[in-house]
DNA sequence: CCATGCACTATAACATGTTCTAGTATTGTG
DNA sequence: CACAATACTAGAACATGTTATAGTGCATGG
C-alpha cells in the first residue's frame, strides 16, 4: 500500500440518502462497483486490482480514484451496496422465529450462508472493512449501521435504546471477526454459526428490555 | 500488496515451545521484531516498510523474507511477543477484584489502557492481525491461544472447559474489533471500555459453571 | 455562439511489498 | 583441514497501489 491518501479538489459526495451527480455519474459509480465486486468474486482480494477494475468499469484510472480514494474504500463501498441490499430484501420478508433472540440468529445464519456462498466476494469486502484505516471511516460507518438496521428490522424494534445498540454493536463485531476468522481458514463454517448463535443467545439475555 | 506469497525451499520453524535455530538466528529474529516494533511505535502500519526494517534490523532484505514471509507475518508476530510478554507478566501478578468476572475486565482494561499508550504501534499490529490471510493463519492461531490463557489466567481457570474456551473467543472477537474500532477513530477509548465490560458482564452471566 | 471550467482519458511516474540472482560467508561433517 | 550445504548480502527486478501530467470534450454562463 504505498503512498499516502490522495486529496482532490472536488469532492464526489458520498450517496446519503438519495443519489448525487449527474445520471452519467450515478451509472459510471455503478459501473465501478459492479466491476470490483466481480473481480472480487472471482479472485478475492487480492484479484480486485485497480487496474483490472478500472479496466472493467471502462473508466480511465484517475477517474476510478475520483471516485474512491482507494481499494479500500472500493471494496467497503461494494460491501455497503451489498448489505443495503440484503437489508432491503430483509424489511420486505417475514422472519421466522419465536422470540425477538431466534429471529436475529435466523437472519445472522441466513445472511452468514448467503456470504459464504461466495468465498471469495467475502473475503475480499470483510478482509477490507477490517483493513481500513481513518480515511475511511465514514465507509465503514454506514457498514455498520446497515448491520444495526438489519439486527433491529430482525427483532422487530422500530427504535432501538441504547442498549440495544450497544448489544447489536457487540454482536455486528463478533460477526466479523467470525468471517474473517473464516475467511482465512482458522474457522469452519459451524464454528461460525455455532459462536453466532451462542453469542446471541448470552447477548440477549442479561437485557432488561 | 503486490506479488503472492514466498514459498522457501528451508523453513524457519516458528518458535513452538523452545526457540530454535542457532545464538545468530535467534539474534537475528529478535532484531527484526525489535526494529518492527520500533517502526510501527514511530509511524503506525505505514511506517513499518520491508526496506526499513531490514535496514534497522541490519539484515538484507532477502533475509527478512526468510524469517517472515510478509509483512503481516511480521507484525503478527510482533503482537504476539507483546502479548507473550503480557500474559507472562500477569501470571506473575496477583489480579484484583471480587469475581472472576470482575478480574477478567480488569485485565482487559489495563491491557487495553496499556495499548492505548502506544497508538502507532497497536494500530500498526492490530490491523496486521485483522488483515491477515490463509498464509499467516497459524501466527494469528498463536495471538488467538495467548488471549485465551490470558483470560483463563484473569478468571483463574487453570483448565478452562470447551465453554470457557468458547466464551474467552467471543470476548477476544469484541477486544480486537473493538481495538480496531478505535485505531481507526470510530470508537472512543471510553466507547472500549464500556463495551469490553458490557460484552464481559453478559457472556460470563448466562454461564452454567 | 464563445469562452471557461470541469470531468474524463491515456499514460507515465513513483512508492513499496515481494521475488530473484549472483556472489560471499558460515557452519557442520568427513 | 577440505568440502558441501546452507545462510546471508547487495542489489536488481517485478507487481500493484497511488499520484501526477497533458490533452480532449462537453456543459454552462455570458
Amino acid at each position: 500500500m504505498p503512498p499516502k491518501a490522495n486529496p482532490r479538489s472536488s469532492e464526489i459526495p458520498t450517496p446519503k440518502g438519495e443519489e448525487p451527480g449527474s445520471p452519467a455519474q450515478r451509472d459510471r459509480r455503478k459501473r465501478i462497483i459492479d466491476a470490483t465486486l466481480a473481480l472480487a468474486a472471482s479472485g478475492g482480494y487480492n484479484a480486485v486490482q485497480m487496474r483490472a477494475v478500472a479496466d472493467k468499469a471502462e473508466v480511465a484510472l484517475g477517474t476510478l480514484y475520483r471516485y474512491f480514494p482507494s481499494k479500500v474504500h472500493l471494496l467497503v463501498a461494494g460491501l455497503a451496496r451489498e448489505f443495503q441490499q440484503t437489508r432491503d430484501k430483509l424489511e420486505r420478508t417475514t422472519i421466522p422465529g419465536e422470540t425477538p433472540a431466534d429471529r436475529l440468529v435466523f437472519v445472522l445464519g441466513k445472511t452468514t450462508r448467503a456470504l459464504q456462498r461466495d468465498p471469495h466476494l467475502t473475503e475480499a469486502m470483510v478482509r477490507a472493512f477490517m483493513f481500513a484505516d481513518t480515511t475511511a471511516a465514514a465507509e465503514v460507518e454506514l457498514v455498520g449501521g446497515l448491520m444495526e438496521d438489519m439486527f433491529a428490522t430482525a427483532m422487530g424494534k422500530q427504535e432501538p435504546t441504547e442498549h440495544d445498540r450497544a448489544i447489536f454493536h457487540l454482536i455486528a463485531d463478533v460477526w466479523m471477526a467470525n468471517l474473517i476468522a473464516w475467511v482465512s481458514r482458522r474457522a469452519s463454517a459451524s464454528d461460525v454459526h455455532q459462536r453466532l448463535e451462542l453469542s446471541v443467545r448470552l447477548l440477549i439475555n442479561g437485557t432488561s428490555s
